[in-house]
DNA sequence: CGAATTTGACCCGCGC
DNA sequence: GCGCGGGTCAAATTCG
């Protein structure tokens, strides 16, 4: 995590791809030259003919659109920073004073408490006699429900404890389709929807989803459209899974279920690499991001998620490399889907060929 | 027909 | 004590 947004020259190098010569990166990006190209030689020799007007008019709206988005990148890592810095203050005055602040992200984590019914008790006396030896998953529960809900059942001041158990709560942001309607985060987890609600603050509505691949994993998560920005889906993860990472599903519903949540607990296809620690360092990335375009901006998402609570160096890397590629892919899809573009960058370079060419006259 | 999802009802912590 | 609201249960429904 750390800086690695703000030190990320290349992340607002992408997005400069296409702007008028910044003289700043050598991209590596192929659409910088056929940009020059078009510039160079359809201005000049061709004048001012009407495809060129638009061409050039073309240009400039991308520019500005370019711009904006580096502004919107620029503003985003400046938050981010601010926030990172506000977290680690509050990481070292809490482990200063009494020790782990009761939540992992952001804090708007509401204290979720849990069903205080015997059987729930008994669910989770079973699942912590399941795996007794602990090793694997299962040693990672500094604070586990298991171990939380004994605590409170022996008399002890169970809400100290349970808040100081919370640390296990994890955000996960992506980006998702507005009309899509379906609930659904690709992390790898085979889940199986148990609720849903439409919360105060909120009018969209909360899926509540269990680890459904081993019946005694304690993790839940919690899928959420944002109140803000009803392109972003927000992931809330709870506990760790005790379990290994679900073997990969035949690769056909890579690309996301059109039909609503009936996917919903369905393991994803892309086979992932990264074993059981994956609500708190959801890779979502590397193997799938050729996909879509859509994809590709959830696995920028979560990389950066991903990012903000992984230990600086090599994760940071990793994610801006993703993130620079991604960005490099998305905009040289949407540049070559658009066929005036084509047409421009096709009649461009024609007419470089011909000027180059030793036939002239 | 079994498994997964939907959805209304219920439980329970919290603030007033 | 009461109401609110988030979280969970479980019967009904849907789907493969």
């Amino acid at each position: 995590m750390d800086t690695w947004i703000s030190s990320q020259p290349s992340l607002s190098l992408d997005l400069h791809v296409g702007l008028p010569p910044l003289g700043r990166h050598q991209a590596p990006v192929a659409l910088a030259k056929p940009k020059v190209l078009v510039e160079e030689n359809f201005l000049q020799p061709l004048k001012k003919e009407p495809e060129v007007a638009a061409l050039e008019t073309e240009l400039q709206r991308m520019s500005q659109e370019n711009r904006r988005l580096a502004e919107a990148l620029t503003a985003v890592a400046a938050k981010y920073e601010a926030l990172r810095s506000q977290y680690t203050e509050m990481v070292a005055a809490g482990a200063t004073t009494t020790g782990p602040s009761s939540t992992s992200e952001g804090g708007s984590v509401s204290p979720s408490r849990k069903r205080k019914t015997s059987e729930s008790l008994d669910t989770a006396a079973a699942g912590a006699q399941q795996h007794p030896h602990g090793p694997h998953g299962g040693e990672q529960h500094p604070g586990g429900a298991a171990a939380d809900q004994m605590e409170c059942t022996s008399g002890e001041p169970c809400k100290r404890i349970r808040e100081e158990c919370k640390p296990k709560v994890s955000k996960l942001y992506l980006h998702a389709d507005p009309s899509d309607l379906s609930l659904v985060v690709k992390d790898g987890y085979q889940w199986r929807k148990y609720g849903q609600k439409v919360t105060k603050d909120n009018p969209c509505p909360r899926a509540y989803f269990r680890c459904s691949f081993a019946p005694a994993c304690p993790v839940k998560k919690k899928v959420q459209r944002s109140a803000d920005d009803n392109t972003i889906l927000v992931a809330t993860y709870e506990g760790e899974h005790n379990h290994g990472q679900p073997p990969p599903a035949p690769a056909q519903q890579a690309h996301d279920g059109s039909g609503a949540s009936k996917n919903a607990a369905k393991p994803p296809s892309p086979p992932r690499p990264a074993a059981a620690a994956a609500p708190h360092h959801p890779h979502l990335h590397n193997h799938h991001h050729h996909h879509h375009q859509q994809q590709q901006q959830q696995d920028v998402v979560a990389a950066m998620s991903a990012g903000a609570g992984a230990p600086g160096g090599a994760a940071a890397a990793a994610a801006s490399e993703l993130i620079r590629r991604n960005l490099a892919e998305q905009m040289a899809m949407t540049l070559t889907r658009d066929p005036s573009f084509k047409a421009a960058l096709v009649t461009a370079l024609s007419g470089r060929i011909l000027e180059l060419s030793p036939t002239k006259d």
